[in-house]
RNA sequence: GGGUUGUUAGCUCAGCCGGUAGAGCAGCUGGCUUUUAACCAGUUGGUCACAAGUUCGAAUCUUGUACAACCCA
């Protein structure tokens, strides 16, 4: 640690201040007491008695002790009312100098918004109706030093939601909220895979031979070893070679990395659900995507349609299936199947579009090229998209009626990428010679392109079952399910430059 | 990587044609025993992101840098 690390990232006076008060506490007692446990939450206080009017509470005399963190305070000199914030919920308290004392009322008086206090007392009801805690004692039990965000407005500024994530927490419900949901998803997720019988694995996150997807990895180094590693883009190759052991059903939840750009749908690390079956194919890997994603909603927010962005999303439809050239041709119905099947026509179209037209005079590319360009953000209700050029897809299975395209799918919800999946490729043979072009593509300058995995190949030499597998990109579901408009919004600590 | 916009008190924001810094909240002092963003009176707090330049004079104009948001790739 350097010696800037050791100074406090800031300081002003309302911290010397409250350091101060600090000090003064540290003189009489325990500033950092870990003896309060609190009883009860205010959820569960409001949960269980809310229903009972003034005379009511006042009659049963009911005991409470909770503990959260002071969001506001109204003092009224003799008295005053606070609010608390615990994990769920924030409950009203009312402290009287009557009631506990002069000197502790005192105390009280000069803790500080964002302090967190354990409370015990009688529960009652304001002349509004509020249930509150008419406090008998009242303990400081962490120091809050720094000013919390202004009450009315909060924390705003996305910088310093994404940097301070604790402090967001703290002050915006709603952020709180996107990552309850997120977890409600992974864990509905789980369920849908256990009851298919699906065994949860984990596979190496670092690789020697970075594979599994085209993406540029990061590179990192192993020091006893000296040799070079690679974070993931991918579990891919390591849950076939489970296949290949006779795991006959696998996913894994887990992050992969990818060394790109940032933006509102990228971030370097990000999670995925990777599955595979045995014995079966892409059509049961579509089927079982719609299962997960219909139950990950219903789970996380109870229902299948649900707006995102300001327009309804439908999962409770079958999801529509098209062809790549299908679809290009349905939201742009200026072509014609002749068009897209004409490399001059589609190459002319590609220059008028985008600067970056593919060097390939492969049909499939292009045609791809065209349907990311203007058809892939007009797939706003779910969408499977089939038959993907086989020079994109070096893992998986070829037609057995076209050779020149896979049996593959992409799923499109709100016009970005959500899911893929495939027939998986099991011809050794065949996955050793696309192995070779995906190198060839890597020599002539492609950093996206795949290393050649001897080791995969020599497991499916020993034979795969036909297999079919699935990655579902977790971080965008969230966004959907959470109408979030930017993958850090999903994301607990999205990575950020550095201040 | 390119374009646009932004960065002023702890937070949320004003600050016009260049004249040396403002509000609300938070903090501090005092008042107030059922408040709800409590209220009333007083008060502390700033390297105007950073660095150069233009100017008698820059938060304000110019250029560069850093970080961020949005759009494009």
């Amino acid at each position: 640690m350097t010696d800037e690390n050791l100074v406090p990232v800031d300081e002003n006076h309302i911290i010397s201040e409250r350091r101060e008060k600090l000090n003064n506490i540290r003189k009489f007692a325990n500033a950092y007491p870990n003896n309060f446990k609190p009883q009860n939450t205010a959820d569960f206080i409001h949960a269980t008695y809310a229903h009972l009017n003034h005379d009511e509470l006042q009659e049963q005399a009911i005991n409470v002790s909770a503990a959260g963190r002071m969001m506001l305070k109204r003092i009224m000199g003799k008295a005053s009312f606070a609010t608390l914030q615990d994990g769920q919920a924030k409950i009203q308290i009312y402290i009287s100098r009557e009631k506990i004392g002069e000197e502790p009322y005192n105390a009280f008086k000069h803790f500080d918004i964002g302090d967190i206090l354990g409370v015990s007392g009688k529960l009652f009801k304001t002349k509004t109706g509020e249930l509150t805690i008419d406090v008998s004692k009242v303990e400081l039990i962490s120091k809050c030093l720094r000013p919390l965000p202004e009450k009315f407005h909060g924390l705003t500024d996305l910088e310093q939601r994404y940097r301070m994530r604790y402090l967001d927490l703290i002050m915006n419900q709603d952020s709180r909220q996107v990552f309850i949901t997120r977890s409600k998803v992974v864990q509905s997720m789980r369920n849908s895979m256990v009851n298919e019988s699906y065994l949860e694995v984990e596979t190496p996150m670092m690789h020697v031979i970075p594979g599994g997807a085209t993406a540029k990895p990061f590179k990192t180094h192993h020091n006893a070893l000296d040799m070079p590693l690679f974070l993931r883009v991918a579990p891919e190759l390591y849950l076939k070679r489970l296949i290949v052991g006779g795991l006959h059903r696998v996913f894994e939840i887990n992050r992969n990395f990818r060394n790109e750009g940032l933006s509102t749908r990228h971030n370097p690390e990000f999670t995925m659900l990777e599955f595979y079956e045995s014995y079966a194919d892409y059509k049961r890997m579509m089927e079982i995507t719609e299962i997960i994603l219909r139950k990950s909603a219903l789970d996380s927010i109870g229902k299948l349609e649900f707006e995102y962005q300001g327009k309804m999303v439908d999962f409770e439809k079958p999801f529509d299936r098209l062809s790549l050239v299908d679809s290009i041709i349905k939201y742009n119905p200026e072509y014609n199947v002749n068009d897209l099947n004409n490399v001059d026509f589609l190459k002319q179209e590609l220059k008028k579009l985008t600067k970056e037209v593919p060097k390939s005079d492969a049909l499939g590319v292009l045609q791809l090229a065209l349907f990311e360009e203007n058809t892939e953000g007009k797939l706003w209700q779910p969408t499977f998209i089939l038959d993907y050029p086989i020079e994109v897809s070096p893992l998986a299975r070829a037609s057995d009626s076209n050779t020149k395209i896979t049996e593959r799918f992409e799923l499109f919800v709100v016009g970005r990428e959500l899911a893929n999946g495939y027939s998986e490729l099991n011809d050794p043979e065949d996955q050793s010679s696309r192995f070779k072009a995906q190198v060839a593509q890597k020599d002539a300058g492609d950093e996206e392109a795949m290393h050649y995995d001897a080791d995969y190949i020599r497991a499916l030499e020993y034979g795969m079952p036909h297999t079919g597998g699935c990655g579902i990109g977790i971080d965008r579901l969230v966004m959907l399910l959470t109408d979030s408009p930017s993958i850090r919004d999903v994301i607990l600590f999205p990575h950020m430059r550095p201040e």
